[in-house]
DNA sequence: TACGACAATCTTTTT
DNA sequence: GATTGTCGTA
């Protein structure tokens, strides 16, 4: 069987991937291109480790960067073995953190049904603190405080390094921000690895615990790991030293959220017996294609030279298609879906990529319109619409009736006539009491906020109570259904939808909050534990991990719609490349700096080396965006391609920003001619100029009016609408 | 306390 | 454009 088995492993592996495979003591890196086999590497390196080395599933680690990518590599192990995986640890990063804290965060003084907040909670609790510590919120952003506040976690000189006051400010806020968490047993992103690393460090046996475990580690897309998961890695691979790290320095794309290239430098600081080996043969793409991500690449300064080569013949020219607009670009996309879905490609095997979100909205349009299958991937705007954030958070009073921040988030929702006075009143006896707001209620609040309000709280709470106490008793989905007519949410909603003006929007709400209840049973059939309350925990868990409930039917046939963040690691035979302006791609904000618009580029080699066979960059001549009609330059990105590699379509000529662009509104009818109170410059800007401002530095010119310019200054400025002919700006 | 109207603000990428 | 904040009114 084990031979039969190893020829199955090895079968589909070059000499150097095998290699990669079969050393499996001690330190082994794999640096290597894209499309160069290294996720198929680690896979089949899982594989020979349970299979050939007869390692327990148990006993292996393997860190993968996203959920989807996890999922992934479990079924593809799976085939290769045919054995079950149990207990088998392939997940991200974050979702190992919050496995082992489920098992080990009572020695950090947390239960153990915790729950994760995400990026927007911790925006909104550090702007609650602000408030409570009597500071302005628009004097001091939230957002930028939070962003620090979680640095400070990571390393707090953080805290150190500011100026006053705002250095009191901060430390003020980081405080009663730990504090309020853990008093609500609430952890955030952060925390999963910042907390396991304070588990380890002070608890040793718990680390050697998880030391011993751990066999073998391996760690996929190592370039964009940060400096905590490289800690956490370090210090778990110090008993048996068996770690495999696979990487591509020109695939680092989340520098923006730490990401440090420099982990790999430290693995060879760290691991200094490691063993070397470079996959340099691509697998994927078809040689026009490589060409071209290996000329955009070069532009990079901040880079070791590589040659990567494909043998899969030369493969037809890139097309670059310059639309009229927004939605002829998308239609041209459909169309060309339409042909090759017509000359036999599935739709699965075409993605359609942009670099934000936002810009999926046209291709869904015309997709929906013309009735092709597609999926938009990763976008998680559903979980954080309103509706669904506040289910959640129902539930998670259900889990903890002392989570202070959920209760906040329902009590009055839909309006029960508590309001927000009576809300601060007992919030702050709580906090003088040293107790729960559901504590207080239990206990009594009618000299706090008199007498009919404080029966309503009553009531809420005795609502919630049953919820909990009936979990074990009924099916967890009829828990689900109570809760939403118990609380009276699908009431006021069905009650609106059927009234007024609000209807589209209630009968929306209405039909996620059934799309909701259909995710929750997806993972509930998923999902192998006893306890319906330790099932919500898990359910809650994955939701706050964004860990999707994928149907993994192969065969589902549908066009992908995803950014090109979340394209990493997937390929396609036919990739579309979108909306190629300068300013939506390299952003605006990545044009100010070196290495941000290095990172871009990077995010341009993703893109196109995803694709097998076929990439198609399109751009539009201008689009309607941030309500405005908006022209750009073509992406400075376009000319890296060399000419023999691409072929334009399209409208050929370039033309200048604005010539033919009726404005939507002729604007000077209404408004009256005010004469500037400063003497007007003869300052004459194009988009994507660099200016520099007397208060704000260097700038660059995103979007120009009749008499107005839109720059976007650093992001401690960030973007400022300011008169063109003001003398405070200089071109550069 | 609830709600409508209007103003202001922000627009990258994600675990 | 979408969302969030503020203010006055019922
Ligand atoms: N030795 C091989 N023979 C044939 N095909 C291979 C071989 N190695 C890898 N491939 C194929 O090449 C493609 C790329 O492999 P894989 O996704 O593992 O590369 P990767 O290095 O992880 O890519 P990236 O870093 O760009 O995500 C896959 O379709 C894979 O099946």
């Amino acid at each position: 069987m084990g031979d039969i088995m190893a020829s199955k492993l090895f079968d589909n592996l070059n000499l150097q991937q095998a290699e990669a495979v079969r050393i499996v003591s001690g330190p082994v890196m794999a640096v290597a291109g894209a499309g160069s086999g290294k996720t198929r590497v680690l896979t089949n390196r899982v594989a020979y480790l349970i299979d050939e080395v007869g390692i327990p599933a148990n006993r292996i680690l393997a860190i993968t960067f996203t959920n989807r990518a996890a999922e992934e590599m479990k079924s593809r192990v799976f085939k290769l073995i045919q054995l079950p995986l149990k207990g088998i640890w392939i997940s991200t990063f974050h979702a190992m953190g919050a496995k082992i804290l489920r098992n080990d965060i009572h020695h950090l003084g947390y239960e153990n049904n915790f729950q994760i907040i995400d990026d927007d909670d911790t925006v909104i609790i550090t702007k609650n603190i602000l408030k409570e510590l009597n500071y302005d919120p628009k004097q001091y952003n939230p957002k930028a405080l939070s962003n620090l506040v979680e640095a400070a976690k990571a390393d707090p000189i953080v805290l150190e390094i500011q100026t006053q006051p705002f250095k009191k400010v901060l430390g003020e806020v980081f405080e009663e921000y730990q504090a309020f968490l853990k008093k609500n047993n609430l952890v955030d992103f952060q925390d999963l690895l910042v907390l396991i690393l304070k588990l380890f460090r002070e608890f040793p046996e718990v680390l050697k615990k998880y030391q011993n475990w751990f066999e073998y580690i391996l760690v996929d897309e190592f370039q964009d790991t940060n400096d905590l998961q490289y800690d956490i890695v370090h210090l778990l691979a110090q008993k048996h030293k068996n770690l495999f790290i696979v990487g591509d320095e020109d695939q680092s794309i989340y520098a923006f959220r730490g990401a440090n290239i420099q982990n790999i430098r430290k693995f060879m600081r760290d691991f200094p017996d490691f063993h070397k080996i470079i996959l340099n043969q691509n697998y994927r793409s078809k040689k026009t294609i490589l060409d071209a991500a290996n000329a955009v690449i070069k532009h990079n300064r901040n880079r070791i030279p590589k040659d990567l080569f494909s043998e899969l013949g030369q493969g037809e020219k890139i097309i670059h298609y310059k639309a009229e607009s927004d939605d002829e670009e998308a239609y041209y996309v459909y169309n060309r879906i339409k042909q090759f879905s017509k000359s036999g490609i599935n739709y699965r095997d075409m993605a359609v990529l942009y670099r934000n979100n936002a810009m999926s909205r046209k291709f869904e349009d015309v997709l929906l319109k013309y009735n092709i299958p597609y999926k938009v991937i990763g976008n998680i705007s559903f979980y954080k619409r309103k509706e669904i954030k506040d289910i959640i958070s129902y539930l998670r009073l259900i889990v903890n009736r002392g989570d202070d921040y959920a209760f906040a988030r329902v009590y009055n929702e839909p309006k029960r006539g508590i309001g927000q006075t009576s809300f601060e009143k007992i919030s702050e006896y709580a906090k003088d009491h040293q107790m729960k707001i559901m504590e207080c209620i239990e206990q009594g609040v009618e000299f706090l906020v008199g007498k009919s309000t404080a029966a309503k709280l009553q009531e809420f709470k005795t609502m919630i109570d049953q919820l909990y106490e009936n979990i074990e008793n009924v099916n967890l989905l009829v828990t689900y259904e109570n809760l939403l007519t118990n609380s009276g949410y699908i009431g006021a909603l069905q009650k609106e939808a059927a009234t007024g003006d609000k209807m589209l929007e209630a009968e929306r709400r209405i039909e996620n909050i059934q799309e909701f209840k259909s995710i929750i049973l997806e993972k509930i059939k998923e999902i192998d534990l006893s306890k319906n309350y330790d099932i919500l925990v898990n359910i809650l868990n994955e939701l706050a991990l964004r860990a999707e409930a994928e149907d993994l039917l192969e065969n589902d046939e549908y066009v992908s719609l995803m950014t090109m963040h979340s394209a990493k690691g997937l390929e396609f035979k036919v990739v579309f490349l979108t909306c190629f302006e300068q300013t939506l791609f390299p952003s605006s904000q990545s044009l100010l700096e070196r290495n941000d618009i290095e990172e871009e580029r990077r995010l341009f080699y993703v893109g196109l080396t995803r694709a097998k066979e076929h990439v198609y960059i399109t751009n539009s001549k201008a689009r309607f965006m941030y309500g405005h009609y908006q022209s750009n330059p073509d992406s400075e990105f376009l000319g890296e391609i060399e000419e023999d590699l691409i072929d334009h379509q399209g409208i050929m000529k370039r033309q200048h920003a604005f010539s033919g662009m009726p404005s939507r509104e002729s604007r000077s009818v209404n408004e009256p001619a005010v004469m500037p109170s400063y003497t007007p410059t003869r300052n004459q800007f194009a988009i994507g100029d660099k200016v520099k401002h007397i208060t704000f530095g260097e700038g660059i010119v995103v979007m120009i009016d009749k008499d107005k310019a839109t720059i976007a200054f650093k992001a401690e400025y960030g973007i400022k609408v300011l008169m063109k002919d003001h003398p405070s700006i200089q071109k550069v």
